[in-house]
DNA sequence: CATGATTTTGGGAACATTCCCAAAAATATA
DNA sequence: TATATTTTTGGGAATGTTCCCAAAATCATG
């Protein structure tokens, strides 16, 4: 049983007053008494009155809620991005309503459907592994409602998108590799639907190419991101006539996996095999050795994001041209790859979260 | 630019019916024509027409949306929540608002009126470990709108809670070190205005009085969670004059913080000291040693108290007593408490998502 | 075929707010 | 003091929907 809630006719009511003056007043329109806003205002306060933004929004058509679609929320990836989102968001006055998809395309229609029938101002998106048609995505462009793509973007459509500079990111994890004298590095990439998968595979490619190593097909398998999957190709690679000496992962739980795996098999990591990873998920600090990896500038990309849809969202005549930014991504060294002067695990100062 | 939404009176004109009988043929009245609720859904779904949530819960005081606030969601423990509640939660017809508040007092507030605006028909909280005062969360009891607490419950409010039972978690966890051997057991506990960190204490006191131990004031600290100091804690704890010889931490953070800090010294672990954790959060599986740790269905959390909200909101004549559930907890033991035997670290199934 | 019963439809109020325009009040000017 | 000007206020429409009640249409029965 909810409680009446006050509106502002019970404040003109009680003041004599007509809603409009009181609707004025409350707004800071010029056009009312001092004394008469005074006495509002007080009013107001002492009745804890709060503005109905429902009525508001269906008169002005804008519901001030932005909502953010994520594949998952496990990770501490996208938490993090959302948070910086968040925070330029709330800034901006938006209220932000979070879905996660749980990377199945059916969960992220039927998200599709959530966030158009709560009427949200703008979404930002980052899609499913198993999402390879964008029409629902669509459907807001059409309606006039901004669309923000980060992290996982999508080429086919024309709205503004956040990326980091995977192909970058994969082409120095893979350079360090051969610095460190690897020659055979096999490559556990993503599923093709992703486009910092695609990238991250060009990155690995070029500077095996660029450094005179000739791509082993053998050594590059892609896999739909499914863990446990994860665990039969590490074997098969070691498995091979011909054992990879390094690996490069598409992200971190993956290369930590592998990890695993390799240690089960005693082999010695780095000298028998090294391996890198994707992400900088706060674990692979923590682990042993410490994994290599791709740090990407992960709270930066939320709020880039956030800035990008209030671009689309402020101008109110015309869509201004959608714009990409792409963020630079940061080698970090660990005993995944290096031995000696670099410390193995715990080295990094992480902040893990209390609960 | 939003275009224009179609209505239920774009579809009463085009079919020359009046909006009465169009709504009623949308939401499924049963007195109106077959042949005209045929027509009526027929042009609907051409149009693609979508209801305007806004304008429905302006008329019924119902948003639909239930607010979830979150001391932090960067650990796996409130994600896991937060999909499990929500889960139940969709499948009712909900929505759901996100907020964190960032373990700030300040932020729980205005978190707090962000809600309050947004009209939500409920509330799950977990709140921040600053909080002591409760007002703002008795200001939503007081408007008829439905609280539950989890995890982080508050015993002055009469409410529906979910707990986990943190008392007989923190004896068994105790009374484990003991069976191992160990005499000297410290605590590193959460700050006094947390409920279950008062519970946690209780757990850890009485094992040790119920094995004839006696408690030693000098092993027990209680800190706020800030995870860099746990480190100048633990370094306390191990030059005592008497050092203990295994410690029991409020949560796993704080352990993995407390082992860094015991392997950089050179100390064995479990030999020269035994650690202990609380959640089983998914990191603790992939450490060396793994983490013994008690761990809590966590999803099992959300969906209870999504459940327990759900009652609340049920109930259109007058609100139901509220309920306690508590959950069991269960003891995961690993190789930072006994040598042999147990695979130490890598040994659990852990599923970690991929991004 | 008329009358009553039932099914189907339409009109208007209600939800809380803002905004436009007109009316009223206050103030300035002659 | 009368008139013009400005400030302040009030009334009503509009937003999209549901629900109630009355009106209209259809159907059944004698």
């Amino acid at each position: 049983m909810k409680s009446h809630q006050i509106t502002i006719i019970d404040i003109a009511n009680t003041l004599n007053l007509s809603k409009s003056t009181v609707s004025r007043a409350l707004t800071g329109h010029p056009n009312v008494k001092v004394k008469t806003r005074e006495r509002v205002l007080e009013l107001a306060a002492e009745l804890d009155y709060q503005r109905n933004q429902l009525a508001i929004s269906l008169l002005t058509n804008r519901t001030q809620t932005i909502g953010i679609m994520v594949p998952e929320f496990l990770s501490s990836f996208f938490p993090k991005v959302i948070i910086g989102a968040q925070d330029v968001l709330a800034k901006a006055g938006y209220n932000v309503v979070i879905c996660h998809s749980n990377e199945s395309y059916e969960t992220e229609i039927v998200n599709t459907k959530l966030l158009l029938a709560s009427r949200v101002d703008g979404i930002l998106v980052s899609h499913t592994k198993e999402t390879r048609n964008f029409e629902h995505f669509k459907i807001f462009d059409r309606k006039g409602i901004p669309v923000v793509f980060f992290n996982r973007i999508v080429e086919e459509m024309s709205v503004s998108k956040v990326a980091v500079d995977d192909y970058e990111g994969a082409y120095q994890a893979v350079e360090h590799l051969i610095k460190t004298g690897k020659r055979r590095i096999a490559h556990l990439s993503g599923p093709d639907s992703l486009q910092n998968s695609r990238s991250r595979l060009n990155g690995y490619r070029d500077a095996l190419t660029n450094h005179q190593i000739p791509i082993d097909p053998a050594l590059i398998i892609s896999y739909d991101l499914t863990l446990d999957k994860a665990n039969i190709y590490v074997n098969h690679l070691l498995n091979l006539p011909q054992p990879p000496d390094a690996l490069f992962a598409i992200n971190d739980p993956t290369a930590i996996e592998a990890l695993k795996v390799i240690k089960s098999r005693g082999l010695r990591i780095p000298e028998d095999i090294a391996i890198v990873g994707f992400s900088d998920d706060p674990i692979s600090a923590l682990i042993e050795p410490g994994l290599t990896t791709v740090s990407q500038p992960v709270d930066e990309i939320g709020r880039e994001a956030a800035r990008l849809l209030l671009n689309q969202l402020a101008a109110d005549d015309e869509r201004p041209e959608p714009e990409l930014v792409v963020l630079p991504t940061r080698l970090i060294i660990r005993g995944s790859t290096v031995t000696g002067e670099i410390p193995t695990g715990f080295g990094d100062q992480t902040s893990l979260p209390s609960f």
